[in-house]
DNA sequence: CAAACATATGAACAAATGCTCATATGTAAA
DNA sequence: TTTACATATGAGCATTTGTTCATATGTTTG
């Protein structure tokens, strides 16, 4: 067999079958960049505690920005990008906006992140 | 009742109960700023891929970075980064070092993001 | 309609992030 | 010990991100 660029290690079998399961089992492109993307916005603490808000109530934006001692603003950018990937629904009443969880992926994704920082 | 500053919403009950349930409830400072931590991790599409591959098998730095095509370097860097965060476990083995899965919260978290992006 | 209140949004800026490049560390073979 | 291979790491750079500030949009009340 001729040598192959980038070989390393000094296995030859165990690349192939690798490169084989890694092609079968890994998710498409746009799928792992839509994963990603979503746990970046789990990545966020001012994120994480607005969610923590509306684990218990729905809630409007000023009363969020009260809650979490945090300006209106920076709370409405926060929550536009929990709305955009679905994470937190929005309903007018007035003047007011009032927001809630979107279902209860969000519950769990971050149960599971509890209980692994917690080991 | 003296008027407090930054109501809104023309509600003033509501802020009370809402305020004692978000301190009753919300965990503490450092507890978020961790959660928030380790959803970063999995907010990247490099390491996301990292982790589908440790999925299948015990892999090699060197096999990594051929599998997802990119530099050795740069495969290092995020090693470290989920190894920090106990995402992954490391074992030498000769010149070459071996990573795998730490343990099934990986496998949860992941699994319920897809679902949640799936709708 | 105008004024007041609640929310949304764009621009700007500082901080964080991921990759590259060069190089250091660690291990095995000659 | 020297050489080669596998991995780790620090500095530098471009990009992304979260907040602030100013202002726009939407709604109710006078």
């Amino acid at each position: 067999m001729a040598e192959k660029e980038g070989m390393c290690c000094d296995s030859e079998e165990i690349h192939e079958e690798l490169l084989k399961i890694v092609n079968d089992t890994m998710p498409e492109e746009t799928e792992l960049y839509d994963l990603a993307e979503l746990f970046k916005v789990f990545g966020d603490s001012t994120r994480i505690r607005i969610l923590f808000v509306l684990f218990e109530a729905e809630v409007c934006v000023c009363d969020l920005a009260q809650a979490l001692n945090m300006t209106q603003s920076a709370i409405s950018h926060q929550l536009k990008i929990l709305k955009q990937n679905k994470l937190v629904n929005s309903r007018r009443e007035g003047k007011s906006v009032f927001y809630s969880l979107a279902d209860d992926h969000v519950r769990t994704i971050i149960a599971q992140g509890r209980e692994h920082i917690e080991e």
